[in-house]
DNA sequence: GTGGTCTAGACCACA
DNA sequence: GTGGTCTAGACCACG
């Protein structure tokens, strides 16, 4: 359910954070559902509990999941979508170099809006 | 003409990479053109002459800027736009979870359209 | 396992480079083989472990190996073969003015072919 | 006659001292003809008469060249060939990370000899 | 003056 | 523990 790149640069809590939040959002998570414990997904994973319960830090300070002490942890049942402005203005730093990459490449407006359509699409 | 964010978490010599990618291709650093040296580029910026010189190979790498042995650091004369699918592919993985971040504050594919044109066109 | 030669003009961390270019070839480093951390190396062969790190990053960038954050740095899995015109073409142009100064020295055509052949099995 | 590359890694002088000794080789600068003043060279390549300054005395220490006060600098008369084994010691190791390179990108032993075959027969 | 290399040491995020 | 980044300062070859 979680595919792990350990080459890549993001960090591999990172990868977790991404991944539950993609399957949430496509509907593989419902509210409620119960994932791992952090041991059983350090064991799955093949990786130390410490890189896990980081992650799980992070979803639940973002509300994604929540901790029920002796019970697990589950998906939270109600995720809020509020827009905060200070993160989508740093997503929109990080497109702008991405962007400044593929101009370079040769890619036009409507190359990139392509990609970023085809993306979308393949995650809903 | 180089703004750099000492609380941001990309590498200052990263920073400098894009922002130079940026002016060359805005056009404000046409072919041929001087850019300050490693030295000068340093003081200005009030960061070490290393930092500068990481930035300077990693873009003489690229193919952006030439130097010459003694004399100073140029913009290339013919920057090459190669599609380099590997880039391309590496690139759209970030795109990916930028697009669920923002998937989760609620943005629909109009929205986030909407967001990487207009990024495009103020680099125009 | 690797010998600099502080002397030489070549930099230290291209002899790193080369030298482990060299081992992997002949097989002597296996893909996957974990190898010696910044820092230890760095006290291998006194220096200091940046110049080290400079040349591990280079042979990342290369595709000779690759790090897995706080794990450590390994021999990739699969090295391409490439050609690489561009490369032929440069390492032409240096082969040109070794093989113009034996001339002069008076070796003919078989001499440095043979020279050549002998280097080439050295390392088989 | 002389073509310079400002942006390559060998430094001027001495693509200079290659390129008359490639001349002198290959007969077009034959024992005994004068070659220009190092301010008429420094002129026609556009460069600093010091750097001319370096490269003659760097030929005329290996015997290629000759100054006679008040009339010139000319090509030696008898140009000795003269095996140096430290000099050789030195082309084979250069000679050696360039075959590592090229092993690298696939080519094997006969590939190799072919290049050097062809470079050898070029000047001739 | 220029860039390239190296040192010695620091701080950081990650696992 | 790992590698990545940055600093402060040195020395060098080149032009």
């Amino acid at each position: 359910m979680i595919n792990l790149d350990f080459k890549s640069d993001t960090p591999i809590y990172e990868q977790i954070i991404e991944q539950i939040k993609y399957h949430v959002m496509k509907g593989n998570l419902e509210a409620g559902t119960i994932i791992p414990s952090v041991r059983k997904m350090a064991l799955e994973l093949s990786i130390t509990p410490g890189t896990v319960a980081k992650a799980y830090q992070e979803l639940e300070r973002q509300g994604i999941i929540e901790t029920i002490r002796g019970k697990g942890t589950f998906i939270a049942l109600k995720i809020e979508k509020k827009p905060d402005e200070e993160k989508v203005e740093q997503i929109s730093k990080e497109f702008q170099s991405k962007i400044i990459e593929l101009k370079m490449m040769g890619y036009d407006e409507e190359h990139i809006v392509e990609l970023i359509r085809n993306l979308y699409r393949e995650m809903s």
